[in-house]
DNA sequence: CTCACACGTGGGACTAG
DNA sequence: CTAGTCCCACGTGTGAG
């Protein structure tokens, strides 16, 4: 849908803007002054779907962002960029947005929908929107500015290239998104080329993909399903520790796996991870996540990326990148998508793996929106990139991608992947194969899946739309483009520009990000193309790397999980994935019991053996034996050490 | 001090301002508003008893909360609250409320700030400004946001006083102002209420420092030590894993504190936590982490919140307030400023605790600096803050500073502390006394230490500045201030626009910004406030919660840590520090390779155990010996189990 | 340039009222 | 449904080497 929004105003531009759906707010914002709040408004977080419906096209493309960027993120920025620009462009409203305001604080991104709303009624809007919209913060600004540089940089073709391809990369997004990432995406992106390269080459997919897998997380990647963003968060689960034990899994994508429980071993992969682990982990995350509670949350979840990707290959900004790649991974169970299905296959987690899956139906369905609707558009466009790489290429892609990722860190943990699967435990034996092909495609599974991703991504809600869309979200046809359309970008202001609006328009974003949309030229601001360039790059880069090595840190942590001794496994139901899991926190602080109690044992242990042989030893001389004790000694011996070791530092 | 400062400053103002850096622009804008901030600013959550009294009735609930809390918490609350609270108590500003809401929510606080500023030129307009100051975004951002929202605001007063101010935008404006000025700031507002809070009562200004460390650490909060921010990363060592190995501790102020060491159980406080536990965390990590040499790094460290406080008092933002918390535990280590001070003293760092009296000059210091120039203008005020602090102070600042500082790191280096503390452990008796009586009024002592507050104030720019500045930065007065400054910012387009201008004045902010600083007006842009408050009280104390969080994770990581066994502990220098800590991600890993090697170890020894028992035992029958073995079949028992379920869970 | 951090924020899940 | 928690992940800024 957003697509569609998009390319139509762009008609112009359109292709940039698609993408970044933060960044989408922000340009709604900017649209917003011009007009157009209406559309986002609409569609922003609350019942985005409803809203955009009523909308007008340009609209759309706005609400997709709000929708997508995930409701909540977008949301805000956008509104505040909304605000801004609306305030000085509209006018406004204050009538509605009284009534709104109110509501608002819950909503969140209903806000933006509010002063959206305001006015704006032109058909340029769509165009304004989105330069305007830029503004937002944080995300919003790298996406933006990725958009933008891209947008302008590519122009044109890329993105239509890139539109397939996109799709490809959803797929990979999730693997290898996470630790690798890091590494790899920056590269990607940094280039801004990069983001756009993706579409070239699929391999560069890939890696964006990474990226994008963590973004996605959030948005919805799939929106379809999703709907918009919502995926990230989906399972939670409450840890142990914390308060409710069983929160959901829900992400974890990478970290948990599965904490102990399945396997006993599995921490192995956590190093290994880096690459492949990561991607693991983003697809692994979902799986586990949602069957347990606890295991830490991961990623992958939300979103696929499908939409994305299309968007991705519009503008994309390395962020959104980032996020459409996430997508993928959630699929399989709602955890990790595809690593963890086919690492699930063997493991033995099952359930989770029909996640994935189900993920594929979802792309599926995907398609099936994008077919709707947009043709041609962009949005279709999009979609289709979705739909497709998910999908059929996903799975393909998939496999290979699964299989590449896996080894980097590899030695270290192994047990990563076991985790994973272990989280998924529960399905555990089920999953396995279900899992294996959903894990191809992550963010598909929601879909089909559904169920049980939805759960996260269903979690509806997601802010709202999200969740609530997510899949069904999609439903609403439209919903998904919305989503995806994260209109973000935008051209922005596309040609002239009274004073008056140019004044609004800077208004509504920030220099900087106007200059990232390109629409400094007009504004006057003029600025060194290259500047931004380097700036987004880097701050591509950046993002990817610190997506690594957040990665890294929660892939050990769910190994580290996995080793502990589920206090109260059996509790619940079988396996007993137990509820510990908890909180990162928790798994922290279980483990450092568990490193006590182990040291305390080991010494407790050692000094008992040492004490034994020493009686041994003196029986032995009684009676006037000798021998064997050596061995026990050696053998004492190597185990004491350790205890020492261990010891020292500990206690000691 | 704070208080009279308050107060004082009410005549003008310029008290608060005075006080955090960073924060400080927000406080300033703040303090404009109302002054009455500073009542319930004062008490917060620090010493909440303090702050009540002051405060009017209603905002007394609400900073009583904070105070519960336990610092951190109560920080947040606080703020939020306060934001709250005043709006209502305030004034209130319905009208501006009602626009602005809308929008809020997502924009959250951002809208309030804009909202708030929007118009109100009247007398008022205090109230505005402060509200609008808040928003500093991250850390910088916010400053740019401030900066600019002041300076708009005040036209009039603000501004000048802001002109100073401004030049510390600059520095932000760049880029980082987009990104997160959006949500920071607003939030912050929210709170602003809480913000001034804390410039009245000292105790708050702890909290807030804490907070304000978190950021601060970039600030500098220390500055004097580390420089400003720092604190953060300080250390950071690399790890063993990852990169190198000895970062150094550095922060981990909060987090730390000991887990497990003290308490073995440990484990259980973190649910507890909550508030307590997280006042706890923050306190605590701090310690750990700067002692042991990789701990972490923690936060706490950096900063302490002495100074902070003063900003806190300021403006701060609720986030300050946790970290303000924090620090306190840290300062035993030598991680945590004050505490360390404390400790220090007790174990023997005596130059941490200096720190604390350093702080104290700052300021003093800041003060003066207030009294200075600035009497009206902005921009003296902004100046002098930087200046002062910097400067004037900062010379003495800094030596003091710098006395003090050293022993965060340092102590991670010395190792020693580490251990010690390392957790706290050791000093645990001590510290508890050293603890408690820190602890009970972190926030307090901050105040004293006050003039430590200042430096993050100082810090001066914020982000560069922070750094190279911290001290030093203050150094050249003029230096320190353009550093903050960030230009980027800029208070931009101060009156009259042209169309033109104001269209720069745009581009250079974002719309959110713009709004925030108050310009909006200009622009056209304007908001509902209340809006804003909810969203910004949200926003603290979602962003004080998270504090909590991130330290409960610092502090158990640090305390694993600290189990592990070094590898090559010895080498470095003698207390084995360590190398080891490396980063989060490697010492996780490590963890779970000790885990897994004491497993291993343990069923290992347990295995020898048993066939040692069993030949002893044969050997006793043969020799017709017979007895004891119970003894040890019993106890090995024990171990065994111990082994097994570890086992289990691992390997098994 | 890389690595690591911390922060602030959006958001999902869940619990209460 | 609102409100309040928890937890998470992300993106960003920043420092150190």
């Amino acid at each position: 849908m957003s697509g569609n929004v998009n390319q139509e105003a762009a008609a112009l531009w359109p292709n940039d803007i698609a993408n970044g759906d933060e960044d989408f707010a922000d340009f709604l914002d900017l649209g917003d002054f011009g007009l157009n709040f209406s559309q986002f408004g609409m569609e922003a977080d609350g019942s985005p779907s409803q809203q955009q419906q009523q909308q007008p096209p340009h609209t759309q493309a706005q609400q997709s962002q709000s929708q997508n960027g995930a409701s909540a993120d977008i949301t805000m920025e956008d509104f505040s960029n909304l605000q801004q620009s609306f305030n000085g462009a509209n006018s406004q409203p204050p009538q509605h947005m009284q009534h709104l305001q109110v509501q608002r604080q819950s909503l969140g991104g209903q806000n933006l929908g509010l002063a959206t709303v305001f006015e704006h009624p032109h058909s340029q809007q769509g165009m304004y929107s989105r330069a305007i919209v830029p503004p937002t913060p944080s995300s919003l600004e790298l996406h933006a500015g990725a958009h933008n540089m891209s947008s302008f940089l590519e122009s044109g073709n890329m993105y239509q290239n890139m539109g397939g391809d996109p799709m490809m990369f959803t797929p990979l997004v999730s693997p290898a998104v996470t630790p690798l990432d890091t590494s790899f995406r920056v590269p990607e992106y940094s280039v801004s080329g990069a983001y756009f390269s993706p579409l070239t080459s699929p391999a560069l997919d890939a890696q964006a993909f990474g990226y994008m897998q963590r973004k996605l997380p959030k948005s919805p990647v799939e929106p379809a399903e999703s709907s918009n963003l919502n995926p990230k968060k989906t399972a939670r689960r409450k840890s142990v520790t914390g308060r409710t034990p069983a929160r959901v899994v829900r992400q974890s994508p990478s970290m948990k796996p599965q904490p102990g429980r399945r396997k006993p071993a599995p921490p192995v992969p956590s190093l290994e991870l880096t690459d492949a682990a990561i991607a693991e982990i983003t697809s692994q995350s979902p799986r586990t996540p949602a069957s347990r509670k606890g295991a830490l949350k991961i990623p992958a979840e939300h979103h696929m990326p499908f939409s994305r990707d299309s968007s991705s290959a519009d503008s994309i900004s390395p962020e959104p990148l980032s996020e459409s790649l996430m997508p993928p991974p959630p699929a399989p169970n709602g955890k990790s998508p595809m690593l963890a299905a086919q690492q699930n296959q063997e493991a033995s987690v099952p359930s989770l793996a029909q996640p994935t899956p189900n993920a594929t139906l979802e792309i599926d369905p995907l398609p099936a929106q994008k077919a709707k609707g947009k043709p041609a558009t962009p949005a279709s466009l999009m979609n289709i990139p979705k739909g497709l790489a998910p999908k059929g290429s996903s799975e393909s892609l998939k496999a290979t991608i699964v299989s590449s990722i896996p080894e980097k860190r590899p030695s270290s943990g192994s047990t990563t992947p076991l985790d994973e699967q272990m989280t998924p435990r529960l399905s555990a034996v089920k999953r396995s194969s279900a899992n294996a092909t959903p894990i191809s495609s992550p963010m598909i599974e929601p879909k089909a899946a559904g169920s049980e991703s939805l759960p996260p991504s269903g979690s509806l809600k997601a802010r709202k739309d999200a969740k609530g869309h997510s899949k069904r979200g999609s439903i609403s046809a439209s919903p998904a483009l919305q989503p995806r359309i994260s209109p973000s970008i935008k051209p922005l202001l596309p040609e002239g520009l009274s004073a008056s609006q140019s004044a609004l328009i800077l208004a509504s974003k920030s220099n900087y990000e106007h200059i990232v949309s390109g629409n400094h030229s007009q504004l006057g601001l003029s600025y060194p193309e290259h500047l931004a360039t380097n700036l987004t790059h880097k701050r591509t880069s950046h993002k990817i790397a610190e997506q690594g090595r957040r990665n890294r840190i929660n892939n050990a942590l769910a190994e580290i999980a996995s080793l502990l001794p589920r206090r109260a496994p059996e509790k619940n139901g079988e396996s007993g994935v137990n509820a510990q899991s908890g909180s990162k926190a928790s798994t922290v602080e279980l483990a450092i019991e568990y490193i006590k109690e182990l040291q305390d044992s080991l010494s407790k242990t050692a000094l008992r053996l040492a004490e034994v042989e020493a009686e041994l030893a003196a029986v032995k001389l009684d009676k006037g034996m000798s021998i064997d004790q050596p061995d026990t000694s050696a053998q004492t011996a190597g185990v004491p050490d350790d205890s020492k070791t261990d010891m020292s530092p500990t206690d000691a």
